[in-house]
Order: structure tokens, then C-alpha cells, then sequence
DNA sequence: TTGCTCCTCACGTCACGTGAGGTGGC
DNA sequence: TTGCTCCTCACGTCACGTGAGGTGGC
């Protein structure tokens, strides 16, 4: 992993087109703080992004239309995210053991708390799954009996 | 399967609460078209319904909330249960080998719809699962890494 | 007859969509 | 300097939630 690619500057259309959102998600997220505002925008001026903002948008969505989770839900959830955010931040940045031990510590426990949600959806969707492949073969059957 | 069994009438509160959601929302269903409102209730008395009623209401919400389609995107999709009741009560009311065989031709696509969108919801949902576990894998080797 | 559930407005809320009128920056 | 994109209100919409005031039926 390098970090030679210095991020270039993203505008708020940019990163919606890039993230499959319009501006106006974007601009409701950061008022319900769902994604950081830049801290020192002048009232009027554009809000600037880069390429971590358009993955945490990414992110944002995805967990969003596959979980059907609220947005206040969403907030809670996305802890783990912030938190893996944190890690690798502060990660390099301290010298302590014990301090990294207690990051990568706290960063599990949410992503267990996704995991578990998302395999229950997963349960749920084969459960219809097999359902509707029942009725398929119910009806196919039916239709070699009225055709034999 | 017997016929036996006489549908005792429900009201709106029970049937609600049998399938999980408020009455609200049985009247909003209907206000829309998703539910067929009694055809001859008279302004202001109450509505009745019957076990198929929340078997309909389940469905519904069901695939609501495992595909996250809108209430308009959901009355196209339940073409398919609304063909399989058409099925189920002409099915042996006609005679006709080729109205039958028109019957069961009709509802195969629409479950078939169903099963596609179904589809490709898990595919979604096991691709974030393996990411997640991934995730988790990379912070256990983390956590054994700082403890040894 | 008394409760309990139901009825119909009608306004509130969440998660944005959609203009209206104005300013910013390559 | 001219466009294009951005800005901030602010009202609209979808899918209901939540009372307000009144009637129905065991």
C-alpha cells in the first residue's frame, strides 16, 4: 500500500456521480452527521472532498439499500466504520502496544454487529428464495399435466 | 387441502397485528390499490377481512422489506400473487384445458421476476459478507500480532 | 348500556427531490 | 468575462405515525 497518489480535490457533484447519490444526499448526510462537514468551510463556499468521502458515501448506501436499516440506525452501524477510520489514522501514529491493542479491539466488535445482520438478511432472502423456487416447480408441473 | 375450515371475518386491528404492521398502513395499502377494499362497505363501518387478507398483507411487507423496492415498484411485482389467486379461484371454475394452461403460462414470468430480484439481492449480500469477514480476519491477525 | 375498536380527517416525520434566486472558481 | 457548478432556503413527496373528534358492534 503507497501513498504516493496525493488526493486530488473533489467537488460535491463529483463525488455523488461517483457514489450513485445526488448532492442533496450528500448535503442531508453531513446535516444529520452522517459524514463530516469540512470544518473550516466559509458560510456559501464549496464543500470539498476527496477519495476517502466517496468510499464512505459508498459505503453509506450500500449498508443503507441492503440492510434497510434508518439513517439513525445507519449511524450506530457505521461506528465500526469510523472506528476502522481511527485505526488507521492513529495506528501509525502512536507507539504504544497497548493503545493499538485497544483500537483493533473496539473495531471488532462492529464489524461482528454487521456481520450478524447481514447473514440474517442472507437467511431471510433464501427462505423466499426456496419458497419461490417451490411454486416454480408447482406450476411447471401443473403445465406438463394440462399439456400431456 | 381441505376446504373445511369457514374464514372467520377480522378486523382491521387484528389483521394488523397478525401481520406485523398497524393499521395505518393497511389503509394506506388500500388507499393505493395494493389491498382491494371491501366492495361494498358503506361509509364510515368498519372493514373486515379474512385470513387470506393477512397472508397478502405478509407478502407484502415481506418483500417490501427484503427487496427494498418503493409501493409503486411492489404492485408491479405482486402481479404474481395477485395471478396465482386469480389461479387458484378460476383454476377450477373453468373447464377449459386452454384457459388453464393461458392461467398457469401467465403466472410463471412473474415468479420468475420475483426469483431474479431475489437473486441477485444474496449475491449482493454474500459479497458484503466476504468483505466483512475479510475485515475481521485482517484485525484478528492485528490482534495476534500485538499480543505475541 | 358501557368499553373497546373502529371510522375519517389532517397535520407531523423521515429521507430525500425539486425548483428559485444568487454566488464561486477554473 | 462567460459558463458551469456550487450555495442556501424552502416547499413537495413517499410511506407511513400520531393524535382529534366521532361512530359501530359484540
Amino acid at each position: 500500500v503507497s501513498a504516493t497518489a496525493v488526493d486530488r480535490l473533489l467537488r460535491i457533484g463529483e463525488v455523488a456521480e461517483r457514489s450513485g447519490v445526488t448532492p442533496r444526499t450528500i448535503r442531508y448526510y453531513e446535516e444529520i452527521g452522517l459524514l463530516a462537514s469540512g470544518p473550516t468551510r466559509e458560510k456559501g463556499k464549496h464543500r470539498l472532498y476527496d477519495e476517502a468521502d466517496v468510499e464512505r458515501v459508498r459505503e453509506l448506501t450500500r449498508l443503507r439499500d441492503l440492510l434497510g436499516v434508518t439513517l439513525d440506525e445507519l449511524k450506530q452501524l457505521v461506528a465500526a466504520e469510523d472506528a476502522r477510520a481511527v485505526l488507521r489514522r492513529r495506528f501509525h501514529e502512536t507507539e504504544s502496544q497497548s493503545e493499538r491493542l485497544r483500537l483493533v479491539d473496539e473495531a471488532l466488535p462492529h464489524v461482528d454487529a454487521q456481520l450478524e445482520l447481514v447473514r440474517k438478511r442472507i437467511a431471510e432472502l433464501r427462505k423466499l428464495e426456496r419458497e419461490l423456487e417451490g411454486r416454480r416447480t408447482q406450476l411447471q408441473k401443473r403445465r406438463r399435466e394440462l399439456r400431456g
